[in-house]
DNA sequence: CTTGACCCTGGACTTGGCTCAAAGGTGTAG
DNA sequence: CTACACCTTTGAGCCAAGTCCAGGGTCAAG
């Protein structure tokens, strides 16, 4: 597979490949006769993780530091536990407060969608956002 | 106030609020005679408004288009429902997202804590990360 | 009357994560 | 042979969200 194939499959640009690849999320992939970049089947599987990874708050350094130990052999494995610990912890932080936030945020919307037409513009759901015209 | 006040009391730098002003998300405040912004109370609701909405995944500019449309009276209420829905819709799919992801994380941690510690090299918990050597 | 903490402006710089442009090589189809 | 899609490199540019700095003003305490 030369680069644009594993890229569209993994639904993401060439340039974000090489891009990784120079931040050494990727190995350095093996080169045709051409100079072009070859690729095997995992290198679609790779750049999935890490946009899943990516997607859910990990950052590319914290992706790479994972895919980094995984290279240099499975002893390295123990290190994993203290960055994906953290990342946890981290995750389940903000899924405590994501859980609030919008507990908030849909009742103030549903208490104002429940409103009879013609009283919406009391707007209760602002509510949310204090009058802030004293500090203009 | 004066503007360290507010943002102390938010856990923010003057910078920042200074940056907010010239970014639209707060309004201009008034001045004192030496020139120096003068808040008043509400001004801490909303920076904490800002940090809060901020830390939940919402941009700045998504707070700015909140907090202009507040501005500009109740009936634009609207059209908060709008922005709020499709932010709530946002943080909901992150929310089952990272609910998903975590669980596996944490399954091979699990996992792969509970082995026997002669056997942790085996490092069950790399299987999220597939085998990368074929495409280097 | 100086020191120190605070404030002002404008603009440069940073970090993360791309994204594009320029200038060129490759390879296949018509 | 030419067009065209694809690949190469280097290097610049972009967006968000700040952060810092220079060079200056304000003001209360010692």
């Amino acid at each position: 597979m030369l680069i644009g194939e594993p890229a569209a499959s993994a639904g993401i640009k060439p340039d974000s490949v090489r891009f990784y690849e120079g931040s050494r999320l990727l190995p350095k992939p093996a080169r045709n006769a051409s100079g072009y970049r070859v690729y095997g089947v995992s290198a679609v599987t790779q750049l999935r993780f890490i946009k899943k990874a990516q997607s859910l708050g990990f950052s590319l350094d914290e992706v790479k530091r994972i895919l980094n130990l995984h290279g240099q052999g499975n002893r390295t494995c123990r290190c994993l536990l203290g960055i994906a610990e953290a990342t946890l912890a981290k995750t389940e932080l903000k899924l405590r407060e994501i859980q609030q936030f919008p507990d908030t945020l849909s009742a103030n919307l549903n208490g104002w969608k429940k409103l009879p037409r013609r009283r919406k513009r009391t707007a209760e759901f602002c509510v949310l956002i204090e009058s802030s015209t004293e500090a203009g």
